[in-house]
RNA sequence: GCUAGCGUAGCUCAACGGUAGAGCACCUGAUUUGUAAUCAGGUGGUUGAGGGUUCGAUUCCCUCCGCUAGCUCCA
C-alpha cells in the first residue's frame, strides 16, 4: 500500500488517501453525482486530467463539465474522438491540431490533411455518427509519455508527418505526451476525460474550412472540421438555436427581405447600392452623427474621392498599403488613386495656411468614402466591403492638449454608441510594436494618456502590448449586440507619422515651431458595417427613430379607406413617417405583413368604430395591442418614441 | 489570395443529358373583410457569363464573374 496523502478539497477539509489515488477516485470517493460531472480536476491550481494519479500532498479541486475548464476538456477530447472518426473515414489522413476554442460559434476543431480524398458537407452526419459510436464504447484515454525518438518513430509509423514538425518545435526537456483512445494515438498535452463516453450525446460535427498549416498562407492547406461539445444535449440544442438566431438576424438575408441595400455582381465585388429603405435609415444615422458633431466642437469638411499618387506616396500609403489601394487612374498623364483613407486630405487642410497655437485644437469629421482593395475572400455582406463611408475625423491638437483631447473623444463615443442601443462594450488598448516610427518619449506619453483615460472611465479594458499600429497606439471599442457577439466600430488612434511626413507645425506661444499631436479616431468606423451590424442587433426591426416607415394605417373596408388615407397625410404632415394601406386585403393579412414582415413599429386600424370616432386601435410590433388613441395621441405617441430613441 | 462548396423567375426551392416547374411576391378580377396568410386567373427564366464535349447541355468538362464557410489579411 502507498503512503497515504493529504488531500485538500475546495471547503478546506482534508481526506487521507493512498498515493497514486486517481482524480476519478477521489472524485467517487467525495461523491458519485460529482464523479459523474466530472471531467478534470484542478491539482494545485493546475488542471489535469482525471486519469493522472497524484503523487503528493496536494489542494484540489474538481473541474465539473458545465465550467469554463470542463468544456474546454470536454471539446478538446471530443477533437480526439472526431479525428478518430475521421480516420476510420479516410484512413489515410494525416492529422495537424485540434484544440478546443473560445468562440461563440464553435466548440472545437481539427486540421486534417485528407490528400486527395477530401470531405464534404455531406459526409458531417457520418463523422457524427462515427463519433457516436466511440462515445459509445467509452474508451479510456490513456496518457502515454514517451521521450523524443520513441515518439517521433510512433507518429513515423503512424504516417503523422504533421505531428512530426511539431515534435520537432517541442523545446528539449519538455515532456513529449501522447493520449490513446482505443486504436487511437494523438501527440496531446491534454488534459482529457477519462474515457470517450464522458463526452455524452451534446456535441456536433457543424462545419468544413480550408485552413493553413501552422497558419502560414504559403503552406499546404488543410481541411479544418469544426465541431461543438456541451454539458449536455440541452445545452447542444440551445446552441443549435442560437445559431438558427444568428441566421434570422443575417444583414444580408434581411438586406433582401426589407429592401434595404443590395450588392450585385454587376457592380463589382464588395460595392454597395443602399435602397431607399436602407438609405433613409443611413440618412437617420447621418442627421444624428452631423448634429452631434457640431454640437460636440467638431467642423465638418469635405475631401475628394481621388488624388494625385504623389500625395499617397508623401503620406506612404501608397509604401505600406499598395496591395490594397486600387489601382492607378491616367489623368492626362499623371497618375492618381482612388482614397483609401481620408487623413491625407485633412492633413492638406491644415497644411493650406500657417496656424497658431491660439487655433488648435482642430477637430475636423469628414462622411468619407474610400476604396480598399480586399481579398475577394475576405469580402463579407456590408461587414467587408471595398468601398465604404467611414465617419472619420482628425484631431490636431498642442501636445498640452493631448490628455484632455483623449478623454474627450472616449466620452463622445460612449456616448454615440449608446444612442444607437449598444449599452456593452470591449475596450482595447494597443501599444507600441517592435517596428514603429516616432519618438519613444511621445509613446510613452500618448499611452500613458490612452491608459489614464481608460481608466477614469471606469469600463473594464485589455491590454494588447506590441498590437498598435507602426505609427501610434490605440485604443479600439468592439460593442456587444444582442447574441452577445462583439463587433469591432470605434477607434481611436495616435498617429506619429503623419505630422512628419507632411512637416505639420504650428506658431507657438514663443513664436516657434512646434509639431502637433494628430489623432485619428471613428465612432461608427465604416457606415456600412454600422448599418449591418444594427441591422442585426435590431434583426431588422429598426427602433422608431430609425423606422423607415414608422407606422400604418389599415383600412378594414372600402368606406374606410379615405379616413385612413386623411389620417396618414396628417401625420406625414407633422414630420412622422406613416403610410397608409387601404388595399383589399384581410386585417389579419395587412397586420402580418406590415408588422412581422416589413418589421414597421406599428400599426393603427381604422374602421367603423374608429371612423365615428376620429380614433385609431393601435397595435405595437412588441408589446401587442396598445387600445385606441385619437389621432392627436397616435401622432404624439410616435413623436415621443422617436425623440426617445427607444 | 488560398481550400472546399454553391450560382435555375424578385425570394425559397424542384427538374440533373431529351427543347424548365411549384409556392410566395408581382399584375388583373372577384371578395368589403376587425388584428400573424380570402379566392381565381395571369405575367415572369438565352438556368451567372464565355468556351468545350455531345445529335442534343440547366445537367458533363474548362475559364471567368459572383456568392458562402473558414484560413490569410484588415491603415
Amino acid at each position: 500500500m502507498n503512503e497515504p496523502i493529504k488531500i485538500t478539497l475546495p471547503d478546506g477539509s482534508v481526506r487521507e488517501l493512498p498515493a497514486g489515488t486517481t482524480g476519478l477516485e477521489l472524485a467517487e470517493s467525495i461523491g458519485r453525482g460529482l464523479a459523474r460531472a466530472a471531467v478534470g480536476i484542478r491539482v494545485d491550481g493546475v488542471v489535469q486530467g482525471l486519469q493522472i494519479p497524484l503523487g503528493s500532498d496536494c489542494r484540489i479541486e474538481i473541474v465539473k463539465r458545465d465550467s469554463e475548464e470542463g468544456l474546454e476538456i470536454l471539446r478538446h477530447s471530443a477533437a480526439h474522438v472526431m479525428a478518430d472518426a475521421v480516420k476510420r473515414l479516410r484512413p489515410g489522413a494525416k492529422l495537424w491540431k485540434g484544440p478546443a476554442i473560445h468562440d461563440p460559434r464553435y466548440g472545437f476543431y481539427y486540421d486534417i490533411d485528407l490528400g486527395d480524398r477530401p470531405l464534404a458537407q455531406e459526409d458531417l452526419p457520418e463523422i457524427e455518427r462515427l463519433m457516436g459510436e466511440i462515445v459509445g464504447k467509452d474508451l479510456p484515454f490513456v496518457r502515454e509519455e514517451l521521450d523524443r525518438d520513441r515518439a517521433t518513430a510512433l507518429m513515423r509509423a503512424h504516417g503523422e508527418d504533421y505531428k512530426l514538425a511539431t515534435i520537432s518545435k517541442i523545446p528539449a526537456g519538455d515532456t513529449i505526451s501522447f493520449y490513446r483512445s482505443g486504436d487511437f494515438v494523438d501527440l496531446c498535452k491534454g488534459p482529457h476525460v477519462p474515457s470517450t463516453g464522458r463526452i455524452g450525446k451534446g456535441f456536433a460535427v457543424l462545419s468544413l474550412a480550408g485552413a493553413y498549416f501552422e497558419n502560414d498562407a504559403s503552406k499546404a492547406m488543410l481541411t479544418r472540421i469544426y465541431g461543438h461539445a456541451f454539458a449536455d444535449e440541452k445545452a447542444m440544442a440551445q446552441h443549435r438555436h442560437w445559431l438558427d438566431e444568428a441566421k434570422k438576424r443575417d444583414h444580408r438575408r434581411l438586406g433582401v427581405d426589407l429592401d434595404l441595400f443590395s450588392t450585385m455582381g454587376e457592380l463589382g465585388a464588395g460595392l454597395v447600392l443602399w435602397h431607399p429603405k436602407g438609405g433613409f435609415v443611413r440618412h437617420k444615422i447621418e442627421e444624428f452623427w452631423r448634429q452631434e458633431h457640431l454640437a460636440g466642437g467638431y467642423d465638418i469638411v469635405y475631401s475628394p474621392h481621388i488624388a494625385r499618387a504623389d500625395l499617397w506616396r508623401t503620406s506612404g500609403h501608397l509604401e505600406f498599403y499598395k496591395d490594397s489601394m486600387f489601382k492607378g487612374l491616367d489623368v492626362d498623364g499623371a497618375d492618381y488613386l482612388l482614397k483609401p483613407m481620408n487623413c491625407p486630405f485633412h492633413v492638406q487642410i491644415y497644411k493650406s495656411r500657417r496656424r497658431s497655437y491660439r487655433d488648435l485644437p482642430f477637430r475636423w469629421a469628414e462622411l468619407g468614402t474610400v476604396y480598399r482593395y480586399e481579398d475577394a475572400g475576405a469580402l463579407h455582406g456590408l461587414m467587408r466591403v471595398r468601398g465604404f463611408t467611414q465617419d472619420d475625423a482628425h484631431l490636431f491638437v498642442r501636445p498640452d492638449q493631448l490628455e484632455s483631447e483623449i478623454e474627450r473623444v472616449l466620452h463622445f463615443i460612449l456616448h454615440i454608441l449608446r444612442a444607437f442601443g449598444f449599452s456593452e462594450f470591449e475596450m482595447n488598448l494597443s501599444t507600441r510594436p517592435a517596428k514603429y516610427v516616432g519618438h519613444l518619449a511621445d509613446w510613452e506619453r500618448a499611452e500613458n494618456a490612452l491608459r489614464i483615460a481608460l481608466e477614469k472611465l471606469a469600463l473594464p479594458f485589455q491590454v494588447d502590448a506590441g498590437g498598435g499600429a507602426f505609427y501610434g497606439p490605440k485604443i479600439d471599442v468592439k460593442i456587444k449586440d444582442c447574441l452577445g457577439r462583439s463587433w469591432q466600430c470605434s477607434t481611436l488612434q495616435l498617429d506619429f507619422n503623419l505630422p512628419e511626413r507632411f512637416d505639420l507645425e504650428f506658431v507657438d506661444a514663443q513664436g516657434g515651431r512646434t509639431r502637433p499631436y494628430m489623432l485619428h479616431r471613428a465612432l461608427l468606423g465604416s457606415l456600412e458595417r454600422f448599418f449591418g451590424v444594427l441591422i442585426e442587433h435590431h434583426g431588422g426591426a429598426f427602433p422608431m427613430w430609425l423606422a423607415p416607415v414608422q407606422a400604418v394605417v389599415l383600412s378594414v373596408g372600402d368606406r374606410h379607406a379615405e379616413f385612413a388615407r386623411r389620417v396618414a397625410a396628417e401625420l406625414v404632415e407633422q414630420g412622422l413617417r406613416v403610410v397608409a394601406d387601404v388595399s383589399a386585403e384581410k386585417v389579419g393579412a395587412k397586420v402580418r405583413h406590415h408588422l412581422f414582415e416589413e418589421k414597421v413599429p406599428m400599426v393603427a386600424v381604422a374602421g367603423d368604430a374608429e371612423l365615428a370616432s376620429g380614433s385609431l386601435a393601435v397595435r405595437d410590433r412588441k408589446s401587442g395591442d396598445i387600445g385606441t388613441l385619437t389621432v392627436a395621441e397616435f401622432g404624439q405617441r410616435l413623436r415621443t418614441l422617436t425623440a426617445a430613441r427607444g
